[in-house]
DNA sequence: CCTTTCAGTGAACATCTGTACACCGACAAC
DNA sequence: GTTGTCGGTGTACAGATGTTCACTGAAAGG
C-alpha cells in the first residue's frame, strides 16, 4: 500500500520500506503527547496500511518504542562524535560543543524530542532502555574526559560525576531548544548555556579530587 | 458517591471533597504514562463517580491538568522555602539544599513526578504553564542569590544564568530520585549531585561578571 | 413551606480501540 | 512450473472512549 513509482523492489526491501514508514509515522504522531497516548490504529492509518498489518513488523507499540530508542540514540551518538571532533579542532571547546548540539537537535528534532519525552513519560520498558543508553553515554564521555584532563588529579569517580553533569546540562538544553521555535529565544538559550558551561569550567580547572 | 461515614457536610464541602478526589485519582492514574494518555472515564471510575459528573468540576482533562500544575508548584515552592531556610541555618548550604530536595521529593512524589512528566509530555497548555512556573522559580532564586553573593561583582544576567543552572540540576536530580526505589541507588544519586554542586560552587566563587 | 440550585445519575450515541480470523497474491525456492 | 512463504487485506467483535440529554434528590434560599 506504499506508493512506489520506482523500479520493483524485492520483498525484503519492501518490508524494510514499510518498517521505516511505521517508524517515521510514529515519530511524527507522538511529536506532541507521548507513545503511551498513541494507538496502533493511528499509526496504521498514517502509514497507509490496515491495522492488522502492523503486527507483521512489531507486536506492540511498546516494542516499536524500543526500536525508536535505538535509532534515536544513534542520532545522539552522532552528536557526541561531532562534539569530540570539535573538541580537537581549533574552536573553543564550549562553543564547538554547543554548535554541534544545536545543529544536531535541529536536524533530528524528532529523535531528540522522542528521547526527551519518553525518558519520563514512555512505557516502563522504554524508559528503562533510555536510562541505560544515557548511562552508556555518560561512561563514554567520562573516558573522553579522562584523556583531556589531567587524569592524575581526577579520580574515575569524579570524572563520571562531571560527565553526568555535562550530560544533564546537555539534555536540559536540548529540551529547551526543542520547546521553542522563535530564533531569538533560541539564541538566548544558547547564550545562557554558554555562560553556564564557562562557569562550570572555572570550577573544573580548580578542582582537585580528594582521596 | 464518596463514602463519608462522618458528620453531614455542606454542599460546598462535599463538592470540594469530590474535586480533591478527582485530583488525587488523576495523580495516581497518570503516575506512569501521562495526562495525554488518560481518559475521563478512567478518572471517573477511580473516583467512584459516573463519567458525566466529571464535568461538574472540570470541562476537560486539560483544565484538570492546569489545576494540578498549580498545586504541584505549591509543593515545589514549599521546597524552595525550605532550601532558603536551610541556607541561613548552620548547615552546609549544599547538603542542606539536597536534604530538603530529597525530603520534599519523597513526600510529594506525585507532584514532582507530575511536573517532570507533563513538562515534556503533557498537553501543550500544560507544558506552557509549567514552563512559566519554572521561569518564575528561576527569577525568584536569582533574587535570593543576589542577596547571598557579592551582588556588586555579579550582573543580574549572570545571576539568572546561575539560577537557571541550579534549577536544571535540581530538576534533573528530582527526576533521578523519582526513577528509582532502591535506597542505595538514591544514595549514589545524592552523592553525585553533592559533588556536582561543589564543583559548580568552586567556579562560582571564582567567577567575575564581564562588563 | 415552597422553590431553586446543582452534584451526581443512567441510558444512549457514534466513534475509536486492540486483536482474531480467513483470505489473497506476488515473490522465492525448488 | 509447482509450491510455500509472507506482507498486506477485509471483516468482525467486544470493549472503551467523549459527550448529549433528561432525570433525581437533597441542600440552600426565599
Amino acid at each position: 500500500m506504499i506508493e512506489t513509482g520506482t523500479e520493483p523492489e524485492s520483498r525484503a526491501e519492501r518490508k524494510l520500506r514499510t518498517r521505516r514508514a511505521i517508524l517515521d509515522a510514529t515519530l511524527e504522531l507522538c511529536a506532541d503527547s507521548s507513545l503511551t497516548a498513541l494507538s496502533l490504529r493511528q499509526v496504521a492509518k498514517q502509514v497507509g496500511i490496515v491495522p492488522t498489518a502492523f503486527y507483521r513488523h512489531f507486536d506492540s507499540i511498546e516494542s516499536l518504542g524500543l526500536a525508536l530508542v535505538e535509532e534515536s540514540f544513534d542520532s545522539l551518538r552522532d552528536l557526541f562524535r561531532d562534539v569530540r571532533r570539535n573538541a580537537r579542532a581549533d574552536q573553543d571547546i564550549v562553543d564547538g560543543s554547543i554548535d554541534a548540539l544545536v545543529d544536531h537537535v535541529h536536524r533530528r528534532r524528532d529523535h531528540f524530542g522522542f528521547i526527551a519525552r519518553e525518558r519520563v513519560a514512555g512505557p516502563r520498558s522504554v524508559r528503562e532502555a533510555i536510562h541505560r543508553e544515557i548511562e552508556l553515554c555518560e561512561r563514554e564521555l567520562a573516558t573522553d574526559l579522562a584523556l583531556m584532563t589531567g587524569t592524575d588529579i581526577w579520580t574515575a569517580k569524579d570524572l563520571h560525576v562531571l560527565s553526568s553533569l555535562f550530560v544533564t546540562v546537555l539534555v536540559a538544553t536540548a529540551e529547551q531548544i526543542l520547546s521553542t521555535t522563535r530564533p531569538e529565544q533560541e539564541a538566548q538559550i544558547v547564550a545562557t548555556v554558554r555562560t553556564q558551561l564557562r562557569m562550570l569550567l572555572v570550577g573544573v580547572y580548580q578542582w582537585r579530587s580528594e582521596g
